[in-house]
DNA sequence: AACTTTCCCAACCGCAATCCC
DNA sequence: GGGGATTGCGGTTGGGAAAGT
């Protein structure tokens, strides 16, 4: 499974591990920490650069790496962090307990890409591919509507409803929409396919011929939406709603690219401002500040 | 059974970021 | 502040295992 071991220009070791090695390099850590990575192969009696030192402890040897399949919550977790910040694998990895960056970015390209190319959805972008467009958004509001109610970390729950709530305008809000032209997708479908969730309901609040919001929703109005929705009730994101629902030509991309329709959900912004991490963050707002399109929407 | 293709993942490589003198 | 050393990160590779023919 590894590649066969050769020597390195300076005489050092390269390829696989053998159990001896493992053995020396755990003793040696466990005894004195890892100190220098550099100083440390020749402390402790490889024949190993410290380079590949420090990855096969960081990899494979540390304590408290969880091994075995990832659960369908990691899965979740994964996906949902990978819209947000793309190929920032450390930082993911940060989020799941036991598992490296290496492990994860491993599962992502044997596993998860193939999963949302199969579902319709770019696995670069996590928007639905320019093929089939509605119809693909059609079918990844399953995938939305699972992932939205998933008891994990508030923030990136949060994070699935908003590309829920912007997969179903795309679907309805769609003046060239020959989907909705041909009556594929009405809100009836809609509220059958969402039946078990609380966005279904929403829609039946909806008149069936949905047209862009002629005005923002009330705070009353959005008083009575928002906890149909699932989300908190916040006269803010009424605004979002309505901003999203006026762009022309409307087909809002999960991030809107122009600056008239990009406005960020400001409840969202509050609350991953409250939630995520320091890193995380600063990739969001970096962008959403700039309005420049983000690594997710760039297709 | 033999051969080929595809899958999977540990390990490597090179670059960027950070540290330290 | 500059520059070399060190560490961290993400992309890629290589080869064994599994699946297909």
């Amino acid at each position: 499974m590894s590649r066969a071991s050769m020597l390195d220009e300076n005489g050092l070791k390269k390829g696989p591990w053998t159990p001896e090695e493992d053995r020396i390099l755990v003793d040696y850590i466990e005894k004195h920490g890892h100190g220098s990575w550099r100083a440390l192969p020749k402390l402790a009696g490889l024949n190993r650069c410290g380079k590949s030192c420090r990855l096969r402890w960081t990899n494979y040897l540390r304590p408290d790496i969880k091994r075995g399949n990832f659960s369908n919550e990691e899965e979740q977790i994964i996906i949902t962090l990978h819209a947000s910040l793309g190929n920032k694998w450390s930082i993911i990895a940060s989020h799941l307990p036991g598992r490296t960056d290496n492990e994860i970015k491993n599962f992502w390209n044997t596993h998860l890409k193939k999963k949302l190319l199969q579902m319709g959805i770019d696995p670069v972008t996590h928007v639905p591919m320019p093929s089939d467009h509605h119809m693909n958004t059609f079918s990844n509001l399953h995938h939305l509507l699972s992932l939205s109610t998933a008891p994990w970390d508030s923030s990136l729950r949060l994070h699935t409803q908003a590309h829920l709530l912007q997969n179903v305008l795309q679907i309805l809000n769609s003046p060239s929409s020959l989907a909705i032209s041909n009556n594929l997708f009405n809100t009836q479908q809609i509220t059958n396919l969402t039946y078990n969730h609380p966005i279904g309901s929403f829609f039946q609040t909806f008149p069936s011929n949905i047209q862009p919001l002629q005005e923002p929703l009330s705070c009353d109005d959005y008083a009575t939406t928002a906890p149909a929705l699932g989300l908190e009730n916040d006269c803010n994101r009424a605004e979002s709603f309505y901003d999203m629902s006026q762009c022309p030509n409307s087909l809002p991309d999960l991030i809107p690219a122009s600056p008239e329709c990009s406005k960020i959900p400001t409840a969202i912004e509050n609350n991953w401002g409250d939630i995520m991490d320091d890193e995380t963050s600063n990739s969001y707002w970096k962008h959403a500040i700039n309005q420049t399109p983000p690594p997710w929407s760039v297709s």
